[in-house]
DNA sequence: CATTTAAATTTGAAGTCCAAATTAAATGGT
DNA sequence: ACCATTTAATTTGGACTTCAAATTTAAATG
């Protein structure tokens, strides 16, 4: 009945890479025929059925009876669609920000079972408390998921800053007091499941890639803006970090000779205009906030101010969509770029998803063969930076799942 | 004696990538014997004897006698060396340029075998007097080597604009009067022999992975200075043209919000900063030429200016390596390259080759686990630009007769 | 209920890679 | 001179892979 699974020991690059080519294949399109995945993949019908095998026996992927409106059903053998098996993994994502740490349990088929939101310790904060607090979260999320920590196949972890995310070794990040260690190896010390670590905006395209508009494209880009800008670059469905692994910090591109000094030391940077600490900085200038007002106070009454035609709080925003405008446009003159996806969590400060940005970016961009790229905006509510951490976590656990198939074989 | 070549038909992808492999590792080492390329490739000694026995069989490599020094020689069966086998193909290169056509013929090894220089008539020139025009350099070129235009394998045309290689579809070239065109087909209709056209900036990087710094590098950026500003990036081994194939439109990036207007009509782009033309429009404010000095000598004479401490005119040149910085430093925050190539024919205006570009460059980019790239000066000489074209012409001519190997076996 | 249609699987052939065995071609020691 | 030793290259044989073609499976149709 079932293609019978060999106990082999040597995979193929080439197995390896039909095996992803299905595996991705079935996650973009939710659910999908065997044939289909060999007409769109090119594979013949019979690789197909002895991949999907391997992918059905080691529990990744399961069949599920296509649902047929009635007098629609054709003559012949009918479909029999594929899907995620969803319970094959569990994971929990976080995001560390310098407020607070949010997080999740997704599952592989993206379904959110849990979520959690804990204060995070005014930063910087050393790796003792981060080795108390990361597990606490993991704990939090599980329970709200009702799972135990045990269940989960693996964290992932979000934070701002350069990451080798390879080896899980934070290079910089604002957050943390000490610099330059490896905090996968520090939480896989203390926790009993694999941690992956990753830089929040790459999470974000990852996410944008398994469960958002990444799913048809194989090539796009992703921009977030919060307290600082991040890029992610996806190429051929891959993250792309730069040659050297530290690439795409767009919010350090220069869009201004000589300009506005940034947090990271130099001057004209993207993030010294866009940036939270960059408006505010300027609004206080001219504005007198109350005692103890939080930042994000401020920043929700200088927005509104700007609204209400304060000419000095809409020079700032005016300028910070300006700049915005051009480091976007160098990143589609040098890409080239089929869509561009601005992701945000609320994204309440909509003076960076206008159309005067767009306009500006369409102007500022050579002409390419008449196609200028797709921007869509892409709310995904509370919890994006954390479902991006858990979206490596399973790209990470299905990565290895996958390259380690045949080389011990359960049986079916 | 000799590994039997089967009459094939069904070539894998996987040995396609394996011939690659094995055929540019012998390029870049221009001598190198079997068991070295197995221990640098991680492929089989058995696979490398299969692999170059195809190739030697079509001819495109052939076996040396190592040199051996007396004394130095060791035990066991000696070393054969393999070399890529020159006359395996010659093939012809040229570049356009508003005021020449330069032009070489280079053999497979990378070999000048002639080379030719003939004056462009005045832009914008149409198709019929390109279709003249062209096959009159090939001639020419061709003869000034001791060979017919038939013994060419291809023919490679470097061009500025926005150019689609796969298809040799000009998009927009500021030589032509017609834009948006197939340019590769215009010249193989009266021409015998395969044509190539590439945007030339590309087309020299490809030079440099071939026979310059990016031997031994699979990742850098070329950046070439001319009228315009040029930028190759190259990603493993391959051009990356951007996800839709007009990327890297470096010149056009913008470094100046509401800046210098460009000749593509745009504002702050880097091209209208550094190029030729950015430069004189600000010399002409404050010098006055003689009548008749043409654009090169107008140029030499500000740099000259500059040199000797004129004010005005050292602030030009000032602005532009500020702005040029800029760019670069864009670009290394993005790609975060192992190494950046500044190539040029003469660079005889070394102010955007200086020291103090460098740093400045350096001091514009985010540290990157402390490793900066490496910042290249290459001084090809008069026919950089032809080279670049010949070179694309021979990676296109190699990579079809790889691809083409197992089907059509001829006898050894 | 036989026929038709279409999906999925099985079969068999051809290609590929690699470990291991074999052959080739030198040096070194006696 | 001759044989052991060393190292490169090739050949052999086994394990995998992919795919075309044949076969099986599972429906709709008349």
């Amino acid at each position: 009945m079932r293609n019978s699974i060999k106990k082999t020991s040597q995979i193929t690059e080439q197995r390896s890479q039909g095996r992803n080519l299905v595996f991705s294949h079935i996650r973009n399109n939710f659910q999908v025929a065997r044939i289909d995945i060999a007409n769109a993949t090119g594979m013949s019908p019979a690789t197909v059925t002895s991949i999907t095998a391997e992918l059905i026996a080691a529990g990744l992927i399961e069949e599920v009876q296509r649902e047929v409106e009635p007098g629609q059903s054709k003559r012949g053998r009918p479909r029999v669609d594929l899907k995620l098996r969803g319970e094959s993994h569990i994971v929990a994502g976080m995001k560390l920000t310098g407020r607070s740490i949010s997080a999740v349990v997704l599952d592989l088929e993206g379904k959110q079972l849990g979520k959690a939101k804990v204060p995070m310790p005014r930063p910087p904060i050393d790796r003792t408390a981060l080795c108390k607090l990361i597990p606490q979260v993991v704990e939090t999320v599980s329970a709200s998921a009702g799972v135990k920590p045990e269940d989960l196949s693996a964290v992932g972890i979000g934070l701002p800053g350069t990451i080798q995310a390879t080896e899980g070794f934070v290079d910089w990040c604002p957050l943390f007091q000490e610099q330059e260690f490896n905090l996968k190896q520090l939480m896989e010390e203390i926790m009993p499941m694999p941690v992956f670590v990753e830089n929040d905006a790459n999470a974000v395209a990852i996410a944008e890639l398994w469960f958002g508009f990444g799913r048809d494209v194989p090539d796009f880009l992703v921009v977030t803006i919060e307290q600082g800008v991040g890029l992610g670059i996806v190429l051929d469905g891959e993250i792309f970090r730069g040659t050297q692994g530290f690439g795409a910090e767009f919010g350090h591109t220069k869009v201004q000779s000589e300009g506005a000094l940034c947090r990271c030391g130099q001057r004209g940077c993207l993030e010294a205009y866009v940036a939270d600490y960059a408006l505010l900085r300027e609004a206080n200038l001219f504005k007198h906030w109350e005692e103890g007002t939080s930042e994000e106070d401020r920043l929700v009454q200088l927005f509104a101010a700007a609204k209400e035609g304060d000419r000095m709080a809409k020079s700032i925003f005016d300028r910070a969509s300006r700049m915005f405008s051009m480091g976007l446009a160098n990143l589609v003159n040098l890409f080239d770029p089929a869509m561009v996806i601005l992701s945000g969590e609320q994204m309440q400060f909509d003076y960076l998803y206008a159309q005067q940005v767009f306009d500006m970016v369409r102007s500022s961009t050579i002409l390419k063969g008449h196609h200028e790229p797709e921007i869509r905006i892409h709310k995904w509510g509370d919890m994006m930076w954390a479902k991006g951490a858990a979206a490596f976590a399973l790209e990470e656990v299905v990565r290895i799942s996958l390259d380690q198939l045949g080389s011990a074989e359960t049986s079916a």
